[in-house]
DNA sequence: CTCAACTAGTTGAGCCTTCAAATATTCCCC
DNA sequence: GGGGAATATTTGAAGGCTCAACTAGTTGAG
């Protein structure tokens, strides 16, 4: 935009990158909503809150905890509950031994939903992204990614979208 | 979450990878868009636009040419320019040859807006994210993402929010 | 010409997200 | 065992985003 010689400005490459990993992110996460919605109707965080249940024990989880499992600030979780609570995918339960703490539960209709709407996100993932990367890709991928989620887990942001990483499940 | 064999179900890798991405992502930008909003009081998208005006000739873009640039679909485009030009940091202008056309230009506060947010913002992409990779892993970066993205560019998403890569500016 | 098809951009309604404040409960320290 | 700090979650309002519908202007075939 403009050159000034004491700012710490990005090299081309990481322009390039940085431009890539903008836009790469925008088209896949529409492409993967957009099937998600044309198939079964969801939103993707209905997808991760339904994939976060289906994965723990007893299908309930703490709220909180399903913050931090499903990525999702808590009070955009406790609307997303709530919604997906009207649509019958899933209930809130007391939790007996904390009064102010609850749980949510899969219902019969979100354990039905998540494993029909989970082959096709799957495939989906693997078909926009995963295919088009080896092996050897996906692993270095994943040790470039590590460290920057390490770090970002320290800031402000991180520690507003506290937790799991810092925090054991309540079970129960 | 079960585990059917004819699926085409992710490994361990991919799964790991998978997750890291969604949450450095949503970490990155929550990180990024506070800090913008603590220090200039501009959105991400605001600064996309900003910036994208700022590299054109004359400050002057057709909206559907900025739509593609500042990677917005027209419609929230739309909504964001009025936005902006109630702001005070764009103005719309229509196109003489093409009266269907509008451009928007930036202003003077928008140019000094965005001469004043640069930098940091740009400090902020380098510590939160390239200061963790080495320039070997930048490039890797980009080998990796760009035939994801050049295959996204070709789905009904990605022709959704088309544009740019298939497209001539219409500079006047 | 002229009409249909297409393109550029905007709009409004409705849903979703964010933010800050409220509520309810538990913890802990004197 | 009382009271303030901390925790878990919800709520409502304000504003942003998406979708589909709309206006307006251009193009091109016949």
């Amino acid at each position: 935009m403009c050159d000034m010689a004491d700012t710490p400005w990005l090299s081309d490459a990481e322009q390039a990158t940085w431009r890539a990993f903008l836009e790469v992110w925008r088209l896949l996460m529409a492409q993967l909503e957009s099937e998600l919605q044309h198939d079964q109707s969801l939103s993707h965080a209905d997808y991760q809150v339904l994939v976060s249940l289906s994965e723990a024990p007893g299908h309930r989880v703490r709220m909180s905890d399903l913050s931090a499992l499903a990525l999702l600030s808590r009070s955009r979780l406790s609307h997303q509950v709530r919604r997906m609570e009207e649509a019958g995918l899933v209930v809130r339960e007391g939790c007996p031994t904390d009064r102010r703490g609850s749980f949510a539960v899969l219902t019969e209709l979100g354990w039905q939903t998540i494993q029909a709407a989970a082959p096709g996100h799957v495939r989906a993932v693997r078909r926009h992204m995963f295919d088009h990367l080896t092996e050897r890709q996906v692993r270095d991928l994943l040790d470039m990614i590590t460290p920057v989620v390490e770090h970002l887990r320290t800031t402000e942001a991180g520690s507003h979208y506290q937790s799991l990483w810092q925090r054991q499940a309540t079970t129960g």
